[in-house]
DNA sequence: TAAGAACATGAGAATTTCTCATGTTCTTCT
DNA sequence: AGAAGAACATGAGAAATTCTCATGTTCTTA
């Protein structure tokens, strides 16, 4: 952000221009929302919006920058407490569950990942973020599998991350009984795969 | 597409667009790629560029409409022959290497397909392949296992398409022995939740 | 080879992005 | 409290980008 807004009323302000940001580029696209179109619905003047950001592609590096921090809070429930004495099935649902609980709660998350393969800014945020989240889920894997060796654990790791960031967005966007299923198909993929890497990497040990 | 070039002189042009396009977008991001540059790098002028596309995404749009009929093609490929005869390892190995030499021979199609999330127009584009696809393995999983209800089939084929699509990514940006082992556990995941969801599903039955 | 369709071209109109000079409000310090 | 400076507000318009269109050329068809 090109300057952080230290008063109430401004942080009220970069946070309307955040919102309106976000629920405008969900419903037009991001060509067809203006940096005008942005201020009038933020009821900001257009001034204002460049006084805390640098463009418009920052407005949205500065969500991803948010959602991102959101979400690595997350890390000590995802990745701490005593991994080895919780059954796999029980730490796959816990997980699944608190990662869609996240993306209800930070509406435009998914969308903003993969719009940020085309916005090198963003993607930066976004790429740190995974490394991130490869090593806790790296670090959960060896702690259910000990034997395993360690690359094998981080290729698990990329693998399932990547395999969940695929499968999320069919669950944000479907409701009810679709959602349902859509949710126990994720979590279902993500215990099958990871069961057999488990198995098959620590069966070729003597 | 604005016009379609029926010339000879003007289907090369349209070409060098499409691919000085991807190119830019791929290097440098989005916004930051102008039409002015990508007339440049496609050595026309910017009125040609504009002869045929009525926008920059249209030529995005074109781009993701090329890819998605190349990728139908596949369909013949990737969902026809004896299915119940081919075991079903070897079934998602050939899959797999199918569509793995797909994104390796259309750069950007990975990318052009998660920028559409903000691009309304390509989105449909996209949405109708997906359609498709889900039409596709949806056949193919009950012809291995015809006891399966089609609602369960359905699911399973949704879940698994988002699978692919978010695990492809990571083997198309990888190289060497690191894409040897993206492979590999693209298609462990993809027949561990195959497997699970087959042997869950038709076992419920009597 | 005439006639019309397709295409080429780039100056500049239209739109959108972004700046900045000026004025106001807030915070800090004595 | 009051002075002083930092943070913020504002919108006209400068700068950048997108896109058009009138004019000229090349291709295709009959």
């Amino acid at each position: 952000m090109r300057k952080l807004p230290t008063q109430e009323r401004s942080q009220r302000r970069v946070e309307a221009i955040l919102q309106a940001t976000i629920k405008l580029v969900l419903t037009h696209g991001y060509d067809a929302t203006t940096t005008a179109m942005i201020a009038e619905a933020a009821n900001v003047p257009i001034g204002s919006l460049y006084q805390f950001f640098a463009n418009k592609e920052a407005i949205l590096a500065a969500l991803a920058q948010r959602y991102v921090d959101h979400l690595l809070a997350l890390r000590t429930l995802l990745f701490s407490g005593d991994i080895a004495a919780i059954p796999l099935p029980t730490l796959v649902d816990r997980t699944a569950d608190t990662l869609i609980a996240f993306v209800d709660e930070h509406r435009g998350y998914t969308q903003l990942f993969n719009h940020a393969v085309f916005a090198p800014e963003i993607a930066t945020t976004f790429a740190h973020m995974q490394q991130e989240m490869v090593e806790g889920i790296t670090a959960v894997i060896m702690g259910k599998a000990p034997q395993m060796p360690q690359a094998a654990a981080l290729a698990c790791a990329k693998t399932l991350l990547h395999l969940i960031q695929g499968i999320l967005p069919l669950i944000e966007s479907s409701t009810g009984a679709e959602r349902q299923i859509a949710t126990r198909e994720l979590k279902r993929a993500w215990l099958a795969y990871l069961t057999a890497v488990i198995a098959e990497e620590t069966s070729q040990l003597s």
